[in-house]
DNA sequence: GCCAACGTTGGC
DNA sequence: GCCAACGTTGGC
């Protein structure tokens, strides 16, 4: 079996929350429109491990886990001219966007707010704490998150 | 609401 | 290929 690897993903929560998940079980990750994020869907494996971060949030932070359900495949929300995500460079026969599926793991009891993260030195050289880091979806190292995962656990 | 950092666009 | 202008992200 190949190794599973570790990413994070940012949403909005009143775009689409770690609660929201909890209740549909899994969701299609649309409306990737940077490059970069792209490739790393693309390199996505069934299996792989999801932080789920709130950005834009009262604090921002990890407020729980996620998994790759199915593999990058086209997101037709950019063929949607009604869609925010709409962009005519994107066709059918020419996907320029593409999307996972992910599926709910679980909700941490309290999130781990950012400005924590921060302080913390295990957690030196992760590409969220990074100055100026905007990526919506990143690798994580599997040392970063699996202490994220402590840090969750030791909270409840 | 502000603004720093970053990505993209388009003129040249 | 350079780079200024612009739009977006996202913390604060």
């Amino acid at each position: 079996m190949a190794t599973r690897r570790h990413w994070l993903v940012k949403s909005e929560p009143g775009t689409y929350s770690i609660e929201d998940l909890e209740r549909d079980g899994k969701t299609c990750w649309e409306g990737v429109r940077n490059y970069q994020a792209r490739n790393f869907l693309r390199e996505m494996k069934v299996g792989d491990a999801l932080l789920f971060y709130h950005s834009s949030a009262n604090p921002p932070g990890v407020v729980g886990l996620a998994e790759v359900v199915r593999e990058a495949y086209p997101d037709h929300f950019a063929w949607d001219e009604r869609s925010p995500y709409h962009d005519p460079r994107s066709t059918e026969d020419d996907p320029v966007w593409y999307m996972v599926d992910v599926g709910f793991v679980e909700r941490f009891p309290e999130p781990l707010p950012l400005p924590e993260l921060k302080k913390d030195p295990a957690l030196e050289g992760m590409e969220l704490l990074r100055r100026g880091s905007r990526l919506s979806v990143q690798p994580v190292s599997k040392a970063h998150f699996d202490h994220i995962v402590k840090l969750a656990r030791r909270r409840s």
